[in-house]
DNA sequence: ATATAAATGACATCGTTTTGTCAATAAAAA
DNA sequence: TTTTTATTGACAAAACGATGTCATTTATAT
């Protein structure tokens, strides 16, 4: 279930991830991996994503209003939530998690996960 | 800029929002205007949440990897969070608040809002 | 009761994201 | 090197939510 054949494209999109250490989505991703490989088509970005999905590399990251964003699968593993710069839009990883939410729970329910997202100006943009 | 004229479309709709306090998607307040009013057409239900939008009586609330939700201005306005059921679709609200996440900011990150779905099995299907 | 125009609903259309297709290319095996 | 076939990229097309159109209906004012 790995990526079979090694080319340009995949690695392009494999050293976006690599150097980005952010949840990207398949703009993002494209414009990445076009400042390696000028000639990669966006067709080719989504199926390198498929790809990766299915070697279990990379997972989704479901953002609210936004598009889905992905991001390598050992980051993920670290629970850890996300950052929405309003002026770039770009998304960024919090490492850290308020706890305690179990309180929060109207009787009966039964809490699995959860996901927070902050926003407001990114360190770059502030 | 208030809804103009007092329809059994408008009305239907308003219902929705009234028995159920809930967010509602615009499939969920088809379906629940359906059952006071089975004419009601889709359409119907867009122009309605976009007038009650610009009335100022609804509000959007953006849902990690799901469509739009709508819910009354007046329940939004307390601080709250959101709850979405895995087996059943549905998002509750959730009072009360972590706090305290300014600490999990990195330096130079102005944090503006946040927005935390907690997720897993509601009263009724758990 | 009548006139006016906002609102409705059926249908077509749009805009965006995602996927299908297929001849050409190129990575890996022979 | 040659062969094989996974992969690519251009293009078409699907999927989807949301909106435009317009003849008809109907709430409201007169």
């Amino acid at each position: 279930m790995k990526a079979q054949r090694q080319t340009k494209q995949l690695q392009a999109v494999q050293q976006a991830f690599d150097s980005t250490c952010r949840p990207l989505s398949i703009p993002e991703l494209h414009t990445l991996a076009k400042q390696r490989l000028s000639s990669i088509g966006l067709r080719t970005v989504y199926r390198a994503v498929r790809r990766l999905q299915d070697a279990g590399e990379i997972v989704t990251v479901s953002v609210p209003g936004n598009s889905d964003r992905y991001e390598l699968a050992n980051i993920a593993a670290k629970h850890h939530h996300h950052f929405h710069c309003k002026a770039c839009d770009r998304f960024f990883d919090i490492h850290g998690c308020p706890g305690g939410l179990n309180k929060l729970l109207p009787k009966g329910f039964k809490l699995e996960n959860h996901d927070l997202t902050l926003s407001g100006l990114c360190a770059s943009c502030a």
